[in-house]
DNA sequence: TGTTGACTTAAACCATGGTTTAAGTCGTAT
DNA sequence: ATACGACTTAAACCATGGTTTAAGTCAACA
């Protein structure tokens, strides 16, 4: 089993240490192993535990949910079923927040696409202003 | 030109009074007009602009870029270029950003589907138990 | 042996994006 | 006339999610 300090950590999944340090107080990063000197050591279990805790974060699962997330998998299989009910609900949640950036994006594609036009529209009138200097 | 309360504003956009207040505080609603006893008065025009202040917000502008966006707007045609920079490149943060959340969605999903069969072995085993006790 | 560099802690600090409160002004219906 | 609801303001307050600081410990290298 390979352990990685918490500057492997971090590095590996492109955060700082001192989020690493936060999330670990939150309790997203339970039953933490230490080495003689108290350095945390990242199993390959934590470093998978991470980046689920990472991937929930990605989506915007507040930290409060992710600590129930958690302690949930801390209780062992009496929980999964409450475990599979809260994924699928934020699986829906996430969805339905692509669905409205990628609406609103549309939104703001209309601006570019005017933006464009008048743009170009103004390098047209200058062109002609030069021609008509002639 | 018909226009609007504070509180029908908020209504077609779904969002509270206060939100809009804080907004036209924060300068992302300039110009605004008034009554003779002061009350905000949303035009056409203003709910256009709420509009994409809202689309830009949707998409996790941050207020301080929308203002810069909004100053802009009101500098007049000089700024045309740097709007379309500007959108241009938030669409490309746009897009990023969606790609993370359906990457870290396919990791969830995995989750749901593990968590999906494991359930489903134990009432499986369940089964098995209630006829081997016939 | 002493001085780096990597780590530790608790607590303070910070940015962001609002929300709430308190006190007051209007317009209108009773 | 008054009471109600909708509005106004400035300022205080709040939640969220970290980041920074200060002071200290430890391992390893010169």
């Amino acid at each position: 089993m390979k352990y990685r300090s918490i500057s492997e950590a971090a590095a590996a999944f492109h955060i700082p240490e001192s989020t690493l340090r936060y999330y670990e107080k939150q309790g997203l990063l339970p039953l933490m192993e230490r080495d003689e000197a108290g350095r945390r050591l990242f199993s390959d279990n934590q470093m998978a535990l991470l980046g689920t805790v990472i991937r929930l974060k990605n989506t915007h699962m507040p930290i409060s949910s992710i600590k129930r997330y958690i302690d949930w998998i801390l209780e062992g299989e009496s929980t999964l079923e409450k475990r599979l009910e809260m994924m699928n609900k934020h699986k829906q949640t996430v969805l339905d927040e692509i669905a409205l950036m990628t609406e609103s994006l549309a939104g703001i594609d209309v601006k570019i696409t005017n933006y464009t036009k008048r743009i170009q529209e103004r390098r047209s009138e200058d062109k002609l202003m030069r021609e008509e200097e002639q």
